[in-house]
DNA sequence: ATCTCATATTCGCCTTTGCGAATATGAGCG
DNA sequence: CGCTCATATTCGCAAAGGCGAATATGAGAT
């Protein structure tokens, strides 16, 4: 034990939690707001364990942040400490904004939460605060 | 076959790449400059195979380069041609460039080169261009 | 207490990545 | 041609990462 700690540890962590497509795609719907898990798991319509496990992986790395309200849990991005990372998280997430890809994500997030009619899933969970009508 | 080529292929390429520890040491090495294989091997003091792999996965990645003089070869950095990387690949660098150990790299590498007697390995290598003095 | 719902974790399995060691390639030279 | 030197690749193995399926946790309601 006692392992010199090392500089770049925490980057690479870093730049690891950005080389996944999954976790691109859940950092791209926090955006500037709280998600819930279930928004997650319809957007994407990828199973709810996968979901869990990359949250998992983007909090480990520091960058996304949980908290719990009852039985639902709300993840949001986190500024990194370092200045060097905040600018290039900055520019990762501006780049996925550009994304048509991302963009369709975004899209069906919105649809998803004002439809009239929310999927079983959905109802009575709380909807990110920038997207209430 | 034949499977829809996905927007963020290169760009998860592009994150993997910067994922690891001794390939930022050789994107650190190479700053603006040229640098031929056998300085790598000699600053870093690692292996000579590993270099060689690793600086293949950067040139898979995309962003390197080589050039081959003789028996020598040369690696360079090349500008990502998405405008959004460039500028995380230019935020990047300049983080390298202000890391302690990295700077050591740096330091090591100007000492190794200019040395009046250059190790045995460096006889008739090409310096990098900005180091001859 | 039980039941349900949202979320998290574990378990096998497969793929990728990183490594040292050995070997292969390929250019220049005699 | 053969020899040497710089670099690249292959091999075998261990660790990390990603996945679906199953299971566990933990909070609210009854």
């Amino acid at each position: 034990m006692s392992k010199r700690k090392r500089t770049f540890d925490d980057e690479l962590l870093f730049f690891r939690a950005l080389a996944d497509y999954t976790r691109l795609r859940l950092l791209n719907l926090m955006g500037d707001d709280e998600v819930c898990v279930c928004f997650f798991v319809e957007v994407l319509r990828v199973n709810q364990p996968k979901i869990s496990r990359h949250l998992a992986y983007l909090r480990r790395a520091g960058v996304v942040a949980a908290r719990r309200e009852g039985k639902w849990m709300h993840y949001r991005i986190v500024e990194p400490p370092d200045a060097h990372a905040a600018r290039i998280f900055h520019e990762v997430r501006e780049w996925l904004t550009e994304d048509a890809e991302m963009q369709r994500d975004r899209e069906r997030m919105v649809k998803v939460c004002c439809a009239p009619q929310p999927p079983v899933q959905l109802r009575g969970a709380p909807r990110p605060a920038s997207l209430i009508v």
